[in-house]
DNA sequence: CTGTTAGCGCTTTCAA
DNA sequence: TTGAAAGCGCTAACAG
């Protein structure tokens, strides 16, 4: 009966099979599939004819359990529906493939307890490194958990454990972002943040403090809603700003969602951008220039991420010697119009019609 | 010198590890971690004690060997940085995650060779599902290379293999679009169309065509420009049409890309959406309604489509039972502005001024 | 309730 | 150039 059941239901053909198909041994077989040792030209030929015949394919997990190697890396980022987080994704599975190897992906939604779990999943699997968007609170987890498995955080700093991290000027660019509007004479600005325990969130709201202070101002307190999640929550709080007495000149939207909500609430207000109130935002995205009127923000290098973080992966993973501890990639400014560069262009088309 | 190594690194514990440490044979910790038979208490507590003591991790890899079973599926999609595909891959990961599953995901870019050999890598690395959008050509191939494993294609239609398939309603989508434009008393309407091959840019042309047919109406071939692969052609496609001596009334942009192309000509053309030229698109992104004017979309349930996916794929995997052959889920027809609602609207308000 | 033995599919000695 | 045997870390049988 045990034997049976190998029959009836033709079970998956090993290198056993094949080696006997072949009328070799199973070293020989081996030998062929990862054409290591030399083997005679003949011998090749039968073997690859029988491989064909029975349509064998090889078992990459029997292969990793032997050579320990498994050919995978692990990626935990926040979200994957965010423009930001994917073409971090997309940077990064570009460089594992080119050097043969593949990914398994989960998303944290920014909740500490998930990534603990997708991290343990994941060195279960025998992944051979990890790149992390790290939520906030410890990960010092990792420590017991990856053991000397190398490491890369991404976008922010972790918190309890030393290893690089591939992230972005974000106080020099929010510091441009709001530079400009205080060009544009804008000095009522709100600020829509997201987690202030980031330290995106941090290094982003320093930049824009040091702009105000560079010029002798302070920001209003009121006009100031860090903590927002969601699209929605950014909508609820640029609302809550738009009523106070003293509306403000411009917003400063800390990241794409917060921008959504902003823009959202301006709309439903039936505020006009940036006739009305100016808008910018840090992190660019493929509509922000196909906008009405165009958004001006600051871009990140999201793919180019992906790629020096799995890049930094890599080279930790084949040479256990440290490399670079931090890679900061330069933010670039885009002027477009939505900050009142419209309006100005305007302006001065009509004084000199 | 062998044995060193294993002492001076320290390498990896085993279970076998844990079993010396803890005074018991190998099979009582196994039964302990998967808390498979009875244990007694002590027994246990000796057990779990030693497993931290020496930080035991379980390999997942040796595990997957002996039960035949990985716990992982396999993702291909054309490009994760498309935003309908990224939504698609989380429906997809979160009904994995609630299996406790994980995913491996590949970008194929429409590109037959890669997904042929994305799909070899997980079939090797013994992933028990797929979830593929099919790039045009044929999945012929899957036959042998998949075996019995379980499949579901997702957005489009495969060539040369059955399976299900999770798609959405497209020719009733782009009729419905079609006749809001029609409704709007737009003849003449452009078709920006991508990669003709794919069974979705087919059926949105149907529907297209059916909606102008209904009328009695036909396209004019000079406002059809198919074949598009990037934003960019699409840019210029939309370009070429807007120069023609009878310009078009309305653009109808197939997909997301195609979109952003033509709203980017109209932009640089200086033309206003949609007093100029009135614009609708296939497929809705979180951005449509933050835009000046806001987008008139078809909306495709993207997430859902990916969570409708995956159940097929863990329904199949579980029971060997067939299952849904095909689940085409509703489109809505999202009626803002760019279409010329809009400007309804305010001749509406002059008019009762 | 616990232990021994065999073996998943593959590669790596070591020997022929 | 080829083969036999051992073992990667784990679990399924089968005893005890």
């Amino acid at each position: 009966m045990e034997n049976n059941k190998k029959d009836t239901f033709r079970s998956i053909p090993t290198i056993k099979d094949v080696a006997i198909a072949a009328g070799v041994s199973l070293k020989t077989v081996s030998r062929v599939i990862n054409n290591s040792d030399n083997v005679r030209p003949e011998t090749r030929e039968k073997v690859l004819a029988a491989i064909k015949a029975i349509g064998y394919q090889p078992n990459a997990i029997a292969r990793s359990l032997r050579v320990k190697k498994t050919y995978t890396i692990g990626v935990i980022i926040a979200d994957i529906t965010n423009s930001f987080y994917s073409a971090i994704v997309r940077g990064i599975e570009d460089v594992a493939v080119s050097k043969n190897y593949s990914v398994l992906i989960a998303n944290s939604d920014e909740v500490l307890k998930k990534e603990k779990l997708y991290a343990r999943v994941f060195v279960e699997k025998q992944v051979e490194g990890m790149i992390i968007v790290p939520a906030s609170g410890s990960q010092k987890y990792l420590e017991n958990l990856a053991g000397h498995l190398p490491l890369v955080f991404v976008d922010r700093y972790p918190e309890g454990i030393s290893a690089p991290v591939v992230k972005v000027e974000n106080e020099k660019g929010a510091y441009d972002l709001t530079s400009h509007l205080l060009d544009h004479g804008y000095e009522e600005i709100a600020f829509i943040g997201y987690e202030p325990a980031l330290t995106t969130a941090q290094e982003r709201f320093a930049g824009f403090q040091k702009a105000l202070q560079e010029r002798g101002l302070k920001p209003r307190p009121e006009l100031i809603k860090t903590g927002n999640k969601t699209v929605l929550d950014a909508y609820h709080a640029t609302e809550e700003v738009l009523k106070q007495p003293r509306r403000p000149q411009a917003i400063f939207a800390a990241n794409n969602f917060m921008m959504q909500g902003a823009l959202r609430a301006l709309n439903h207000a039936g505020l006009e951008v940036p006739r009305d109130v100016a808008v910018v935002g840090f992190d660019d995205f493929e509509m922000a220039d196909a906008f009405r009127p165009r958004l001006t923000v600051v871009s990140q290098p999201a793919y180019t991420i992906g790629r020096e973080a799995a890049c930094l992966l890599f080279s930790k993973m084949e040479n256990r010697s440290g490399g670079a501890e931090a890679v900061v990639l330069p933010t670039e400014l885009i002027i477009r119009e939505s900050c009142g560069c419209l309006r100005r262009k305007l302006e001065h088309e009509l004084r000199f019609r």
